[in-house]
DNA sequence: ACACTTATGGTGCGCTGTTCCATGTTGGAA
DNA sequence: TTCCAACATGGAACAGCGCACCATAAGTGT
């Protein structure tokens, strides 16, 4: 009987105790975690004490629930509101921006996910999102019609680049792979690149020094301006 | 005369029915055919007729080949010669870029590939390949060298973005109605825009027009006309 | 009390990448 | 010529995955 008592509590069902957005913060916990490979519909069954069926019928397929995250995620970082800087143009440019590099920093499988995004679905919700909050201050800029979206693509595209590549995991070292320190991990491509035939690639050979020093938030808002440099030339 | 020479050199392994090169191209050809979920261990070994030991022996993880298949088609794509334009700096850069884009539309699964690529492993021989390439063109437009890695970036980030997001997505191989289905697809797109809220997307609403009779090429070399615009400024 | 929809927990299928190992093959030493 | 260690191969076995499917409890309108 007691077999009885154990086996009717075990499957005893609740009312409603899972919502949508339940499901969606512990995926991203998972995420954050152990990255895209870290989200499991086990491992959220296990965590959440359900079965697949009620995350299947929340959230649909284990992909759409990627990009729902990702959405969540995107949605929030542009959401939050500009320091209080003045609100020209291009500190609204340069506030999108870096809430999208912190936005990648705290979660780090971000980066491919948009990169999947930008090419699977380079009109769904998350660009449109990004493109729409770019493409207001370009047209703040005074750049002609017919040049805004070429002028907003190329900051997009830059920003989502430049963010992605300096993605890393900071502070926390749970991450599944073990990722070095930022920076031993820019000492390993500084000195990876100067043991590089200097004939062979007399570029990377040069700027190899470069890299020790620099800034990453430095060096990304210098992009930023180079661009928007070539953006307020058009006008 | 094969059999000589390879007698000649008695450094050289015996002879291997399966050899690494083979497998590549053929990891190249399942890609191609069926995306990055189309290059199954099963479907190598069936293609080549040979089991997965041999796989692993020569390529190693599937990981590892889909890296490797990556690297052999950007360094294909970055040896092309370029056309008989007058060699300027301006021109090689443009030519880097057309050569990506050509490699991307042949090879859709090269768009998520590289993006992966860039975040997992950006200082790889993937990405040095390609700033190399484009680096040496910096240089030669006469940036300041603080400035060279700023450039390059800028000018790589938007050239692998813009690339991506033209890639199609068509799960057909046959590659016949790519330009058809580009047209519905960008058609899609634009309605999509105009039936967003004009309030909450005034920008996106506005260029829903431009959008459809624009010319993929031509606005993504207006693009790196604008970054070049911006760089050339630093001097 | 009844049928019907919603929500849930669980099982099983087909597929995957990867490891491991017995076997075939080869070039050169003995 | 004989033999052997290293190379190369094919396939079986394993653990894991997403997902379809199902039986059923809980909620809801009649």
């Amino acid at each position: 009987m007691q077999d009885m008592a154990t086996r009717a509590r075990r499957t005893q069902r609740r009312r409603q105790v899972l919502s949508r957005e339940q499901i969606i913060d512990t995926a991203i916990e998972l995420l954050d975690a152990g990255g895209e490979g870290g989200l499991t519909v086990r491992a959220l069954t296990e965590r959440l004490a359900t079965g697949s069926g009620a995350i299947y019928y929340h959230v649909g397929t284990r992909d759409e629930l990627l990009n729902t995250a990702t959405e969540t995620v995107i949605a929030a970082a542009l959401a939050i509101k500009p320091a209080r800087a003045p609100a020209t143009p291009e500190n609204e440019i340069r506030a999108v921006a870096l809430g999208l590099f912190d936005a990648i920093a705290e979660h780090q499988w971000l980066a491919t996910r948009l990169a999947v995004q930008l090419t699977r679905n380079p009109w769904g919700p998350v660009m449109v999102g990004i493109f729409e909050k770019i493409g207001r201050q370009v047209r703040a800029l005074g750049v002609p019609q017919a040049a805004w979206f070429v002028a907003a693509s190329t900051l997009v595209h830059y920003i989502l680049g430049a963010v992605s590549q300096n993605a890393r995991i900071d502070g926390d070292a749970s991450g599944v792979e073990a990722d070095v320190d930022r920076e031993k991990f820019l000492d390993a491509a500084s000195t990876a690149w100067q043991e590089l035939d200097p004939a062979d690639y007399p570029f990377m050979h040069a700027i190899s020094g470069q890299v020790r020093e620099h800034d990453d938030r430095e060096q990304f808002l210098a992009g930023i301006a180079l661009v928007l440099d070539g953006i307020t030339n058009l006008r």
